[in-house]
DNA sequence: AGCTGTGAAAGAATTCACAGCA
DNA sequence: TGCTGTGAATTCTTTCACAGCT
């Protein structure tokens, strides 16, 4: 498996069996695997086997299995893994090594709440800056941050060094905000907000919206609430 | 097509194709089309073909094509979809012709932006009710409610008819609530906790995790950094 | 004996390519 | 002619089942 459409000869400075790409539906599994090992490193747990770290992330042991083999042979047979080796590895194959600077267009509620919410620095992501367009909330306060003019954008992405954005404003200005992004450098944005936006090839762009997510639950609950398909 | 696994007889009160089920990744891209579909009816445009519809979706025409077959034949060949239409028949597909109710539990900076956010009531989704546990919190007005203590979360609920809640609260006691929320016959929750959340069968639940999309990016940013793979 | 790592099989999703209708 | 709707081919994902270490 090492090697298929690669040359047979190792790859040099190996971090394990890395190098290789990972499926993406493999990689959205990691970070669930990641979450749930940190917690068990938190509780003091210090092995755990394929079987019950599936269930403790909610999938088939065969499916973190495989997942696992992308990244790399880091567990035992007959025992289980190290968590806290585990855990290292998949943040390495995951490029958390390093911390990554984030900065949030957009102070609004969704904004404020993005830049306060603890969880991005506990997982390698610094908030470095915060942007809105309202002269009335530039200068305020935002947990440790103070909010920057978005006319300021270029000036204070490249300041701060921000390799990440996160598009947290209306759909109207969404994409003229995204193409200043792009154009100041940055490759990954993750946008909030509730339009398909345009972007270059090598620009990573997700995004994560909240009214699809309410629609496909109205999906499954119209289904279960119809009578019929008795099988 | 219109039978593979039920017997060959017309389904009786049927609206269009439907009745079979829609696979999952088609749900997804369904809401899609349907805000794209009421940007365009927004500024006035009456048909679409395949190829732009999913140009401005961001798909493949030929995803699109299937996608849409799932919920039914709508379109004229040689011309192409009536934008209004459509819109109908994939709301309809998607349940939404009636509205949802939901209730926020959690109020939150991430709880108080979901329950300002506009893109709900727009979309068939009715804010109903808010929570906290935090007795400083409660009693305070939130966009067009009250924040109601999670202590009477069974009360409200059934008073308020809640069919949907979101949970926008710490991981720490997240599986409680979600407890209580399920016990007390909802069966559509949105999850902004970062955990695992455990469900019984019969419950739908779909989690949002804004740490897991930028994890996501990092690692196709490490990818795109890295000298190695030229091809 | 027990649990990982992985080929091989099965199942989904996507893309292709074209028949069929306006 | 032009664009939809859809079988067939392809690619991606998941599951199975067991060989290989400890």
């Amino acid at each position: 498996m090492t090697s298929l459409d690669s040359p047979p000869q190792a790859v040099p400075g190996d971090t394990g069996a890395a190098g290789k790409q990972i499926p993406p539906a493999a990689v959205a599994r990691l970070t669930i695997y990641l979450r749930a090992l940190n917690s068990l490193l938190a509780e003091g747990i210090e092995r755990v086997s394929s079987e019950s770290l599936a269930e403790a992330s909610g999938v088939s042991s065969s499916t973190l299995r495989k997942d696992l083999s992308h990244v790399g042979s880091y567990g035992t047979r007959g025992v289980g893994y190290e968590v806290q080796y585990l855990s290292r590895h998949i943040a390495a194959a995951l490029g958390l090594t390093h911390d990554w600077k984030v900065a949030i267009v957009g102070a609004g509620n969704l904004g404020k709440a993005l830049a306060r919410y603890g969880g991005f620095e506990s997982r390698g992501f610094d908030v470095v800056a915060i942007f809105d367009a309202d002269q009335m909330v530039v200068g305020n306060e935002v947990g440790w941050l103070r909010v920057s003019d978005v006319a300021d954008l270029e000036t204070v992405l490249e300041r701060t060094g921000a390799n990440m954005v996160v598009l947290a404003l209306p759909a109207a200005v969404a994409q003229s905000v995204c193409d200043r992004v792009v154009a100041a450098g940055v490759h990954s944005i993750l946008s909030f907000a509730p339009v398909m936006l345009q972007v270059p090839e090598d620009v990573n762009l997700r995004k994560v919206d909240m009214a699809t997510e309410l629609q496909i639950l109205a999906y499954h609950a119209q289904r279960a609430q119809t009578p019929g398909q008795p099988n």
